[in-house]
DNA sequence: CACCCTTTGAAGCTC
DNA sequence: GAGCTTCAAAGGGTG
């Protein structure tokens, strides 16, 4: 996958893939079909990051510094309290939440594509696995971009719902002193027609009253209905209880086990606070339940390298949907934790592989060495991890990506080219996975519809 | 049972 | 500032 520099942007992620498009001279229909161009998208990411930080406040990094050293004293404090709500909540029962209480209301223009550009409405996708107890009580749809999906009525999804502003979200779970109530009319969720929060969206989740059911189409049956549901338990869905294992999903499950509790109470420790997810997170989560059933799949490797296709296969309005997703969820983890940093959370995954990998002769370094390596031109050519080091590495020679490493595993001395010639996979057509990718996906799993690639 | 695999993106770190 | 690393979700696979 080439990864040359544009020089237009940085944006919307992907830009490497976007790049390719040109670079590889492949014809990007979507592109020309669509009103969004790469410019234009590029320009949106840039616009979303400008309106985060700009768009809040005169100056949101200001603020946020601002609020960082305001709140700096309060993050003990913050998550003290955090410890002594877990303990009060049933001793233990501090849920693991892997997302907000965001809403992912049906998109009125996105039942399986496109996005009506004149909408400018995102849904928020956050589910699944540690949700919110209080969607237990909640239906599970995987139709969260149904137009008119029946648990919610039809009008919620096209006009929007005030939420109330009398319930004040840092009353439900912990919050720095005005993290939310500190949200900007210009940034606050309730501001924003553009989310069609509910009244349950954001802060009734919290609430001690029910929520209204209608709008968690977002959250997975899996945790809805799963047992040991606290009826009121309500940290943010950020917030994961520092059990042994941080990088599980299944904490709720996990938490709820009395040994652990017991654990938990012999040994408190702060509460971990995840990052916010981004937009192929989002995407993934959203997506993974239709690819697991369109696939018949289970292993997460295999529907992830699926679930990497389609997203590059998604319309840029598609993929700006995720990003803005993406944006509020920073923003929104940014105004309720506005000390946190992603660098709370280093070292809580076990360092692994990537040690292994330091003496691997299939590994070149960096970009420069691995050039060097191949012998490809240090300006033009990509080569080198793609961004990330693992086991996808994979090098760009005459447009094409593929991996250094073979499929037993031997190393490969010179970049080859995918096996079937096909272009790189964010354009691809259904097409085996690549040769280094240990995981084969049965391509054929789902028969000649051409749904799991 | 801890970790791997696999994906992209964001953010932090290193040089 | 470029390049690299870590983590975010997910759950079957592996040692």
């Amino acid at each position: 996958m080439p990864q040359l520099s544009s020089g237009g942007g940085d944006d919307l992620g992907a830009n490497d893939e976007m790049i390719s498009f040109k670079d590889e001279g492949e014809q990007d229909e979507k592109i020309q079909e669509n009103a969004f161009t790469e410019r234009d998208l590029a320009d949106l990411k840039s616009s979303l990051v400008n309106e985060s930080e700009t768009n809040q406040s005169p100056n949101a990094a200001a603020v946020r510094r601002e609020q960082q050293n305001e709140h700096r004293g309060y993050q003990e404090k913050h998550r003290e309290h955090l410890d002594g709500v877990s303990k009060h909540q049933d001793g233990g029962m501090y849920k693991a939440y892997t997302g907000y209480p965001f809403l992912m209301l049906p998109d009125p223009y996105i039942p399986n594509g496109s996005v009506s550009p004149s909408s400018n409405k995102v849904s928020v996708v956050q589910q699944s696995h540690g949700m919110h107890p209080l969607t237990s009580l909640l239906p599970y749809s995987n139709d969260h971009f149904n137009p008119s999906p029946p648990h919610l009525p039809t009008d919620m999804s096209q006009k929007g719902v005030q939420r109330p502003q009398s319930q004040d979200i840092s009353g439900f779970y912990p919050l720095p002193p005005g993290a939310v109530g500190q949200m900007p009319p210009s940034m606050g969720w309730q501001s924003q027609p553009v989310y069609p929060l509910s009244s349950c969206g954001f802060r009734q989740p919290y609430s001690s009253s029910l929520p209204n059911s209608s709008s968690y189409p977002r959250f997975s049956h899996s945790l809805m209905l799963g047992p040991g549901m606290h009826p009121t338990g309500i940290p943010h869905p950020a917030i994961v209880p520092p059990s042994g294992k941080q990088d599980h999903h299944d904490h709720y499950d996990r938490n709820i086990k009395p040994h652990q509790e017991t654990k938990r109470e012999k040994e408190p420790k702060k509460p971990v606070i995840k990052k916010p997810l981004n937009a192929f997170m989002l995407y993934m989560k959203e997506m993974r339940a239709k690819v697991i059933a369109e696939c018949t799949l289970k292993e997460s490797a295999a529907i992830n390298q699926i679930l990497g296709r389609r997203w590059h296969a998604l319309t840029r309005e598609e993929q700006a949907k995720y990003y803005e997703l993406a944006r509020k969820e920073r923003q929104l983890h940014m105004q309720l934790y506005p000390s946190w940093s992603a660098r709370d959370n280093y070292g809580k995954k076990k360092r692994r592989k990537r040690e292994k990998q330091q003496d691997s002769t299939t590994d070149p370094g960096s970009p420069k060495k691995c050039r060097a390596r191949f012998g490809l031109n240090q300006q033009t050519d990509w080569c080198g991890p793609c961004r990330r080091k693992k086991k996808c590495i994979r090098y760009l020679q005459g447009g094409r990506c593929s991996s250094p490493t073979s499929s037993d595993g031997s190393p490969i001395d010179s970049p080859v080219s995918l096996v079937d010639g096909a272009p790189p996979r964010h354009l691809s057509p259904p097409r085996s996975p690549s040769p280094a990718s240990p995981l084969h996906i049965p391509l054929n799993n789902k028969g000649a519809d051409g749904q799991c690639y």
